[in-house]
DNA sequence: CGAATAATCTATCGATCGGTATTATATTAT
DNA sequence: ATAATATAATACCGATCGATAGATTATTCG
């Protein structure tokens, strides 16, 4: 869970004055879509207002100023799409199941109708990386956690031999993100749904398959 | 090839006016490190007319306007860094080496001290995808020419033996390009050129590995 | 009922955006 | 020289940028 701003009590305290009509968490949704469609440069606080439906000063009561809510539209993607492809991985008890899951998760995600294509991290907030350090900061960070959860997974099922050690669990790791990267710039640059998902049993294959990381090894 | 724009002849026919001082490709170059640093909508004219050295409207005397500047720039650098790896894969006659060779310069250009990181098309201009039809249509060529020389290669290496037709001469130039592409992102994140070189022959290794993609096949 | 409080919107800020009309400058042709 | 021509820079355009001051509205408290 991200706490980048302050939150907001569940059940919200009745207090003296006029009462919010602003919730967080739905106008940070459709942030997040703006951002997703038109990079941070490009996401105009007239885009972003209209798509919130709140009006300016609103939106800058809530989040400080567009960078901040730039970093907390990152947050939440994380939290919600962004998240579904490792929870599905997880959910899956069989490992075969857990990689086919992943990147099935991520093609469709990617692809989805009521969305942009592509991923807002590795399609979007990376562009502003070079100028941006937090946001870089914080895509570092969670392919980090998600590589990690995933080398975890990975070296339980090496343990319980339904993986070989060889290649390593790490590398086996980076092998599935680097494949979940290039899923989303291939929707980005228009891969279809379909073509997509056709792909999704060939890349789970190749995480899946024994690739002796040593290069000398044969490959006829 | 790329001919967006209107052409310069080479030895420049000694004409009338004013003598140009505008070289074409020197600014295009400079641009293009402009639009990788802060992408299509970061980049400014300040920016730009900064970089390259020359004022406003001399650059739109070159380029017509912003948008078609970007086109260039984006043609500029896939005739030029973003050729280099396919250029480097076609010189080497051992796939092994042809391989390990896009996957290391692709790395280099990646995290060269003297550009920005990453890659312009799979790191800025996808942002732009979305809005610019254009830009994405150029994005897709892009990748589907450089898809189709490395499957082209396969097939020839599969034909002399050098390569099994398993997993097929596409599926594999298709996982190349991915790993290229996901090296773009990984370096955009931060990963430094040292551990992005150290991945190169794993990634080769993982290329030029006998995959079946039938899922069905054990990974143990 | 006011008074106090809190959240909202209208209207507007100066700065910067992409783009251009105009003028200045450097060359060749006569 | 002077005219013709081509290129470049100065200065500026309206529009839009992100951001905010100040007025407005809706609620609770006394």
């Amino acid at each position: 869970m991200n706490a980048t701003t302050a939150p907001q009590p569940s059940p919200r305290k009745r207090s003296r004055g006029r009462p919010r009509v602003l919730e967080r968490q739905t106008a940070l949704d459709q942030a997040v879509d703006v951002f997703w469609d038109h990079g941070y440069e490009g996401a105009s606080l007239e885009l972003l207002t209209e798509a919130t439906g709140v009006s300016r000063p609103t939106l800058y009561s809530a989040f400080n100023d567009k960078r901040s809510l730039f970093l907390a539209a990152i947050d939440a993607y994380e939290d919600g799409i962004g998240a579904e492809a490792l929870a599905a991985f997880e959910a899956e008890s069989d490992i075969r199941s857990a990689v086919h899951a992943f990147l099935d998760v991520s093609a469709r995600n990617n692809t989805h109708p009521d969305h942009p294509a592509g991923c807002l991290v590795a399609c979007c907030a990376i562009t502003s990386a070079q100028t941006m350090p937090d946001v870089r900061a914080k895509i570092e960070h969670s392919f980090r956690r998600t590589e990690a959860r995933v080398c975890a997974r990975f070296e339980r099922e090496v343990e319980n031999g339904e993986l070989s050690s060889e290649p390593p669990a790490n590398e086996r790791a980076k092998l599935l993100l680097d494949l979940m990267s290039a899923q989303a710039v291939r929707a980005r640059a228009g891969e279809s749904r379909d073509d997509l998902l056709r792909g999704v049993n060939a890349r789970a294959a190749i995480v899946l398959a024994h690739m002796p990381s040593d290069a000398k090894d044969k490959a006829r």
